[in-house]
DNA sequence: CATAACAGCGTACACGTGTACGCTTAAATT
DNA sequence: AATTTAAGCGTACACGTGTACGCTGTTATG
């Protein structure tokens, strides 16, 4: 079994998934995809399709996969920055709002599916978000402190607040204004820090004279 | 002109409205509604739809202004119940759930336009909730004394924090599960207001020293 | 070397879509 | 009362869709 021919199946793969991919912008949603347009794109036709996904719906699942990928990959390279020295919070944003400028479309693509009709599309991306959501609870946690649910709220609203700044910047071009949005992003982030903090230390202080 | 002509028409505009309301569920987006299933839903011929809107998009953007409407209903309603006392933030986070509760599709149409393929849409939602921000933003200078700016961050990321929650909340159907939801969105909100007080106050002070 | 497995193609079909066109019928206007 | 306006209907068309089916040529297996 030389693989000569998994590897080729492999390679029409990827074809598939980067036309879908390239195929996808701030117009074209993955729903508004049909299975004809990616083949074409994918340069098949439109029945040999099936020899790798049985449906668009697995080939969605498996760009979502990618997509989360991708904002791992974001994590680790801001853990590195971070590890350089610098405002933890300034690294995140910049680092976060990056990937936006990059890769705009796999992140409109978590965005849509997250609201989007099928039940499973949410799970597989909610599961994503819980994943990064998870991540930054330890760090808090381990780095500030904090109580473990004070950490968890805290995680959940900057991962929440983060999303959404991305949100809005998709639909920015201007570079200054996103600027503006990341300063502004920073300063709610900085809100959230400070008001978890003083709530863990109150509920310290309260604990230390009972 | 007695108008029982017009009053027909009248009638028959909020049938397809009504009609492309219903059909509207967790399912089913609007962009995936077509014409000929909004007609037939309304008891029409798919011809006669051309009658009252020239496009899906402009029934779209109708419903749009729908839910903003019940969204501004929401905010008097919240404003009413503030009046009588009570804390602000768990009266506004109750409210809002109520209309997820209630009016969960409208919602949900307001939150997949916002990144939706549109740019009309997305452009029509955004008014919508900046509206939504500005009145917040009002109220919070006048009533906690910050500064303008400090203000309209703080609103901003509270906004984003209830939309969030909203957006969850859809995929919640266990009851329990809805309040804790709803705690936890409240204790992100005070970190917020916590914060933003802090970094308001702190800068009062430079001011006076200087 | 014979044979089985299988990626990819082309044809074909039934179905749902938007919408152009002309007609009917009842209200509004003159 | 005569005429115009316009909501609603039915027919018809071209088009894009998913996918069943059988075939071909190449690779892997025995």
């Amino acid at each position: 079994m030389s693989g000569v021919r998994a590897q080729q199946k492999e390679k029409t793969r990827r074809q598939i998934i980067n036309a879908a991919l390239k195929q996808l912008s701030a117009e074209r949603s993955f729903s508004s995809l049909s299975l004809r347009e990616v083949a074409k794109e994918a340069g098949l036709a439109p029945t040999s399709f099936y020899r790798h996904f049985s449906d668009m719906d697995e080939l969605g699942l498996t760009l979502v996969d990618e997509a989360g990928l991708t904002l791992r990959q974001l994590m680790r390279q801001a853990r590195q920055r971070i590890a350089k020295g610098g405002s933890v919070i300034q690294i995140s944003v910049q680092t976060f709002m990056e990937l936006i400028e990059s890769n705009g479309n796999i992140f409109r693509l978590l965005l849509r599916e997250r609201s989007g009709t099928s039940a499973a599309f949410r799970a597989a991306v909610i599961r994503e978000i819980r994943y990064f959501t998870m991540e930054l609870c330890d760090y808090l946690q381990k780095a500030n402190h904090l109580d473990a649910d004070v950490a968890y709220i805290h995680a959940h609203a900057a991962v929440t607040i983060v999303f959404g700044a991305g949100s809005d910047a998709l639909d920015i071009d201007d570079k200054e204004e996103r600027e503006q949005l990341a300063e502004q992003t920073i300063q709610q982030l900085r809100f959230i820090a400070r008001g978890a903090l003083e709530f863990s230390d109150r509920r310290k202080v309260s604990k230390k004279f009972r």
